[in-house]
RNA sequence: GGCCAGUUGGUGAAGCGGUUAACACAUAUGCCUUUCACGCAUACAUUCACGGGUUCAAAUCCCGUACUGGUCACCA
């Protein structure tokens, strides 16, 4: 029997060979330097934020040549396929403007010509593939069992070898295919397994786009490349996926490098042209001094929801991943205000070989930085957005009147060198909780402050009609007349006063806030205008003496 | 254990044979005609994991050691 019939046996529904894909999927007409590359999820509906930052490095990648960026959902594994897995990872990405020129855009539907694009559709093109291989003699059917593989390992475990299925391990490699035909016939079970033509003693050099030259032995593991199920493992997929999608590069997690042998092999095999690598470090955290990979179950950082649900930004987040990218883009970035990510040119050079901790502080100020830049009528759009999905009851306060939120929001901000210190929406309403009477609460304590001076003050001097300017002039003059002159004044003769301006400043903050720091008093002054200042003086005589 | 990679301050990092070892975050102090924030200024690595070598000269090149990470499934 030839390795054809063995094939035909296997195989009987397969009437298409490699040629008919080849000429069904052309080759791109991209430009010269195109990268067309993907995002290759399985859906699990969980995007962990070590995926996004590598499908974002492809966005930024395929988008700044001028190439191709499309999503295939990897689902050869059945059983860790999760019900509305696909929409949830398109809508996370979404979110965080990351979108595809090609690819599935739901549960079932699919925009592209080199589809499908999800892998449960596409077994009859890998068996297509594994057939050429079983019938020329590169692939075999291998019955070993659960039990009798795990024994080999233990074997090798014992007697220190190298782990896994090779030289008089590889028990079927060699096996006729009458016998083989006939093991199949008898039902038993088997899995496909590639006739490795690799040595161990032999090296491969190879160049990753990040990494630079690496140099492995050559694979000789007959790795598994079909699964009992019929469907093709990850390593298999990735070979024809790839080769017939034309991918020129595929940018993905560091934890593949170390197939790279497997996979370099599996396009010789085949003669086809291997795309370019460039393989993504991990993010890494801190947990107490041992440093780890970010964690789905230990980290909530870990998933790209988490950032949407404190409150900070995704273009903050996007910017914080584009400096890990490339650690240059951040000094780019706060020389370009006007410009936006996308029109700086990131390049595989620059991308860390090492992991980066992940550092919630610098992510915080970078949000910062990305608010300080936004108009108010931004962060009122944006924030009432998030507490409509987060905090309902601020949501109804803090949209009641969008004139006077916005007036809130444009505290210090239209100037040179504006406020910075809102680094998710959800800190609005602790740093501005007392401009609202619906969330203003009472609760001061006795600070030894002189309410009689500040209620002068506000009958007597205060017009909420003062500019700025006009505003401090006056309030010196009080306080100076009342035995507060300015700072300096009372720096140089201490004993002569009973403080100083700052000092006047003080207490009225504290009564009209509650708070001993706060954004500029005029401002949040001439916003609460004098009735409703006058009312906190009240209040607070009322509580005050009664404690 | 085998294979692969990485190691520059508290953190992210620049540097690629001759530099005062950039820059950003964090921290500390001071200055900014009211606090805070912003901004500005100053401080913070006598030294680039360690040991050896090459060289007039090494964070930069070579070798070894240590440590860290990844990987070794009919998972991706």
């Amino acid at each position: 029997m030839t390795y054809e019939q063995l094939a035909e046996i296997i195989f009987p529904n397969i009437k298409h060979d490699i040629k008919y894909y080849e000429e069904k999927y052309p080759l791109r007409e991209t430009k010269e330097g195109a990268i067309v590359t993907r995002y290759a999820p399985s859906p699990t509906g969980f995007v962990h934020i070590g995926a996004l930052l590598a499908s974002f490095t492809g966005y930024l990648f395929a988008k700044q040549s001028n190439g191709i960026f499309y999503l295939r959902i990897e689902d050869t594994d059945t059983k860790r396929t999760v019900e509305n897995g696909v929409n949830k990872i398109i809508k996370d990405l979404k979110d965080f403007n990351i979108t595809f020129n090609e690819g599935m855009i739901n549960e079932t539907e699919e925009q592209g010509i080199y589809g499908p694009y999800i892998q449960s559709k596409r077994k009859e093109i890998y068996q297509t593939f594994i057939k050429f291989l079983v019938a020329t003699g590169k692939a075999y059917p291998c019955f070993l069992s659960e039990e009798e593989l795990n024994d080999i390992r233990n074997r090798q475990e014992k007697h220190k070898e190298r782990i896994g299925c090779y030289g008089k391990y590889a028990k079927y490699r060699d096996l006729d295919p009458e016998q083989a035909a006939q093991k199949i016939k008898n039902g038993e079970k088997y899995i496909i397994r590639l006739k490795s033509p690799g040595s161990f003693y032999k090296k491969i050099k190879c160049k990753d786009l990040v990494r630079g030259e690496l140099e492995f032995p050559e694979n000789d593991l007959d790795i598994p490349i079909m699964k009992k199920d019929g469907l093709p493992t990850y390593h298999f997929a990735h070979l024809v996926d790839d080769h017939l999608m034309r991918t020129t590069h595929v940018i993905r997690a560091d934890e593949w490098v170390s197939s790279l042998p497997i996979h370099l092999q599996l396009f010789q095999v085949f003669g086809f042209k291997a795309p370019k690598y460039a393989h993504i470090s991990p993010l890494l955290k801190n947990d107490n001094n041992q440093v780890r990979k970010l964690s789905k179950r230990k980290d909530p950082e870990c998933a790209v929801s988490y950032y949407h649900e404190m409150g900070i930004p995704n273009e903050a987040v996007k910017l914080y991943l584009a400096t890990i990218i490339n650690s240059n883009f951040e000094e780019w970035y706060l020389q370009n205000k006007d410009k936006s990510i996308e029109d700086f040119e990131f390049s595989f050079k620059k991308v860390s070989k090492s992991g980066a901790l992940f550092d919630l502080d610098k992510l915080g100020n970078i949000s910062k930085t990305y608010f300080s830049r936004l108009s108010k009528d931004e962060i009122y759009d944006q924030t009432a957005k998030y507490l409509k999905e987060f905090d309902l009851e601020f949501f109804t306060i803090f949209t009641k009147d969008p004139d006077y939120s916005k007036a809130i929001l444009n505290i210090e901000r239209e100037q040179k060198k504006p406020r910075k210190d809102i680094a998710k929406y959800s800190d609005i309403k602790k740093l501005f909780y007392f401009m609202y009477d619906d969330l203003f609460v009472c609760n001061w304590e006795n600070k030894n402050i002189n309410i009689n001076l500040l209620e002068d003050y506000i009958q007597n001097c205060y017009s909420e009609d003062d500019d700025k300017d006009t505003w401090y002039n006056k309030i010196s003059g009080f306080a100076l007349e009342h035995g507060y002159p300015s700072v300096k004044e009372y720096k140089t003769n201490p004993e002569n006063y009973k403080g100083h301006v700052g000092n006047v400043c003080e207490m009225l903050r504290y009564v009209i806030t509650t708070l001993t720091q706060s954004p500029d008093l005029y401002e949040i002054m001439h916003i609460l205008g004098k009735e409703r200042i006058k009312g906190r003086l009240e209040e607070y005589k009322k509580i005050v003496s009664n404690i």
